[in-house]
DNA sequence: GCCGTTTTCGGCCCGACTGTTTTCAGTCG
């Protein structure tokens, strides 16, 4: 089986809960920690890299022990250490470390004085008024604990960032009007565009009669207060999602911002960084001693250390800092950079709309260009054209260019990558088209070298211009299938094809992590709405999001060319 | 367990809130 570094990153983070549990030294388990989360966003497979004879150690957080433990899981899919942890602890007892107001001292005072091992003995307890009765804990602590293992049960999933705009928006639209209230902004992973948000981190300042930690707690989307002070205040809402207030002075606005946003691996490194300038860096300032020499903007937070501003979506501890120093940050690309779109429907196959209107629409949003792309034959679900219907869209689109002066609609489709990696539609039909986007709908669970031989295969047609949602995954819906992008993006270089960041929020595909990968290989990234109807052109600004994360300039992706300039890349594909 | 122009030992980010405490530990982000 093959190892990937989420399940190496899992073994470090399982070994960290039982270690706490244990009351191990704090900054071995930080350690493991670090360790973790260095391997979960690297770009590439520590199993390549290690097959490429590569020294583990030169990676931020691994020394010699834990490139030990790489090798050996890598080897025998598992850590001995774990194993042996395992054996002393029943894994049962790390599920309940995960309840929130559960930390290790309380899970292990349970199970050593309880004999709690599952969260079912953990209710039960709790029923039973038996926890109250232990040293530190109390009656209140005992119903938190029932109603954080009655959550637990229901398992709450992360929220698309598209699903948390919405309940942002009109948080903050709400915040804004409570009398005395300054500024509003939201921070957190949010702030940093990332695909999905666990929870949401909003910053105020406020005249100093403000009521507004009161107004957050009695917001009528309000399900329950978790927890409320002077300046700081978490609620659920009814959606699910955690809502953390935090009110700051208007000195330390900047300051918590940069804070708040995090992410807390760049900020750990910003950190470190100020106490070599001696330094102290927190969410109120930047202090040298106890005086306050920075922090009323993020600027000049950053300043403080001698780094210019870094864009949010940056902020992942991926070499931004280092980069930053090295004045070579990327100017990332922008909405206005985008000057048409390469994937789109009608009603032809599942879209809502005619050609005609998709191109109309696009007007309106300013694009030069669009290209229809409809599902083909074997995605019947989708009403997929078929040859003969496909050149009557040729036909229509040759008409309607015609008509329409503002925006070129180029010919396209969105072929089916069959089982054997050929294309579902005959080469001389598809090479009447202006580009062929290709992408894979069925065969999910082919396994990970033969998805992607398959894919590799496809990319190799004489006719082959952008791969489509590279990994299939639709968030909180389906795992993307097993696949070796790197592989992928290596032979596009190599082909001189191009790849979708699909910019539906329910796909996002490519990750930010890969956006990044095609950009070092010299790959352009095309980022298309996927649009169904007219109004999804408003989702590329998601994919802007995500390709800014990736670190992408406006030169690194496909459809900022004019289209002179794109007609010129797509014909090298096409034949 | 990692790390190092302060380098092989001795640090490692740090403040707010809660509950159970009478001065603070535990947890969280």
């Amino acid at each position: 089986m093959p190892i990937h570094n989420a399940d190496i990153a899992d073994i470090f983070d399982e070994i960290a809960d039982y270690l706490e549990i244990e009351g191990d030294n704090p900054f071995r388990i930080r350690a493991y920690r670090n360790a973790a989360r260095t391997v979960r966003g690297l770009g590439t497979e520590l199993k390549d890299m290690v097959a490429r004879n590569e020294d583990l150690t030169e990676l931020p957080g691994i020394g010699k022990e834990l490139a030990a433990k790489i090798h050996e899981i890598l080897t025998t899919g598992t850590a001995r250490a774990l194993t042996r942890l395992r054996r002393r602890i029943p894994p049962t007892v790390v599920e309940i470390l995960k309840l929130p107001g559960l930390g290790p001292k309380r899970v292990r005072t349970l199970y050593h004085d309880l004999h709690i091992l599952t969260l079912d003995q953990l209710t039960q307890a709790a029923q039973q008024g038996r926890i109250r009765a232990l040293a530190g804990f109390g009656a209140r602590t005992e119903q938190q604990i029932l109603k954080a293992a009655r959550k637990h049960a229901q398992r709450r999933i992360r929220f698309k960032i598209s699903d948390a705009e919405v309940y942002v928006d009109s948080l903050i639209a709400y915040l804004k009007q409570v009398p005395g209230v300054k500024r509003v902004a939201a921070a957190g992973s949010y702030r940093r565009c990332r695909d999905t948000i666990g929870d949401l981190d909003i910053l105020v300042t406020a005249a100093g009669d403000s009521p507004v930690m009161v107004c957050f707690a009695a917001y009528d989307e309000v399900s329950a207060v978790i927890s409320q002070g002077a300046t700081r205040a978490s609620v659920w809402l009814r959606c699910g999602l955690q809502v953390d207030l935090r009110r700051v002075a208007p000195e330390s606005f900047g300051a918590a911002l940069q804070y708040f946003t995090g992410s807390r691996a760049h900020n750990i490194a910003i950190r470190r960084l100020a106490r070599q300038y001696g330094l102290k860096i927190n969410e109120y300032g930047v202090f040298t001693n106890e005086r306050r020499i920075a922090g009323e903007t993020e600027k000049s937070v950053y300043q403080s250390v001698d780094l210019d501003w870094i864009s949010p979506e940056l902020r992942e501890n991926r070499g931004e800092i280092e980069a930053c120093r090295q004045k070579r940050l990327p100017r990332l690309i922008e909405l206005a950079d985008i000057r048409g779109d390469l994937h789109m429907h009608t009603r032809a196959s599942d879209g809502h709309n005619s050609i005609e209107e998709m191109a109309l629409a696009a007007g309106k949003h300013g694009f030069e260009y669009i290209a229809i792309a409809e599902h083909s034959r074997h995605l019947s679900v989708a009403h997929g054209l078929d040859a003969r219907r496909l050149l009557k869209q040729i036909d229509e689109i040759d008409r309607l260019n015609q008509q329409l002066k503002a925006v070129t609609i180029l010919k396209s489709i969105e072929v089916d990558i069959l089982e054997d990696g050929r294309l579902d539609m005959p080469d001389e039909v598809l090479a009447r088209l202006d580009l062929v986007v290709a992408s894979v709908h069925s065969q999910f669970n082919m396994a990970r070298e033969r998805q992607t031989t398959r894919i590799l295969r496809a990319m190799d047609q004489p006719y082959f211009t952008i791969l489509a949602h590279p990994s299939g995954r639709l968030i909180n819906e389906r795992d993307a299938y097993a696949v070796d992008l790197e592989k992928v993006i290596r032979h596009a270089a190599a082909r001189g094809c191009f790849l979708e960041l699909n910019a539906n929020p329910q796909r996002l595909d490519l990750t930010d992590v890969y956006c990044q990968m095609a950009k070092e290989q010299g790959v352009l990234v095309a980022i298309d709405s996927d649009a169904h109807r007219s109004d999804d052109f408003n989702n590329l600004r998601f994919g802007i999001g995500q390709a800014r994360r990736g670190w992408l300039e406006k030169d690194d992706v496909l459809n900022t060319r004019p289209l002179a300039e794109l007609l010129q890349l797509l014909r090298r594909t096409m034949g």
